[in-house]
DNA sequence: GCCAACGTTGGC
DNA sequence: GCCAACGTTGGC
């Protein structure tokens, strides 16, 4: 099993809005950038465990944990001109963007913060999250890593 | 809202 | 294949 992490912006979709969808499994849809979907399309697997982590909001942070639900496929929204992430260049018949469906596991105890994941900086040593100028919002997580910060929690 | 970092695009 | 221009991400 894999561990990962993953980003959204709370006020796109929260966990929150994970835990109330009716299976709660959302499809993880709209990513265009290609490592990003390359984790996904080539590595993710059914139960691999995921951190969803909150951008772009007054407190960015790990706040809970999510599972791969569904394996890679298509995604729609790339065919969809009346979608914002819609891309031309995606051809149903060999399409360039895939992603996973993720399900709600449950939410941290506390949320913990990308100022406390940097201040833990030796241990995480190579975590992506936490190099310079990262942007990638789905990237794997080192087992030893993720043991780590969750005994922070 | 600012802006540094970075990925993508497209002219050459 | 280089690289300037541009758009986006995301912390602050």
């Amino acid at each position: 099993m894999r561990y990962w992490l993953m980003k959204s912006e709370p006020e796109e979709f929260s966990l929150e809005d994970l835990r109330n969808r009716p299976d709660q499994t959302e499809p993880w849809d709209g990513v265009r950038n290609y490592q990003a979907r390359n984790f996904m399309r080539d590595d993710m697997k059914r139960g691999d465990q995921v951190f969803f982590y909150h951008s772009n909001c007054a407190e960015p942070g790990i706040v809970g944990i999510a599972t791969i639900a569904r394996e890679a496929y298509p995604d729609p929204t790339a065919f969809d001109p009346d979608d914002s992430h819609y891309d031309p260049k995606s051809d149903p018949d060999n399409p360039r963007w895939y992603h996973v469906d993720v399900g709600f596991e449950r939410e941290l105890n506390r949320t913990i913060s990308l100022k406390e994941l940097k201040e833990h900086a030796k241990t995480l040593e190579g975590f992506a999250l936490i190099r310079r100028g990262n942007r990638l919002s789905v990237m794997p997580v080192d087992e030893a890593h993720w043991r780590y910060i969750l005994s922070l929690e």
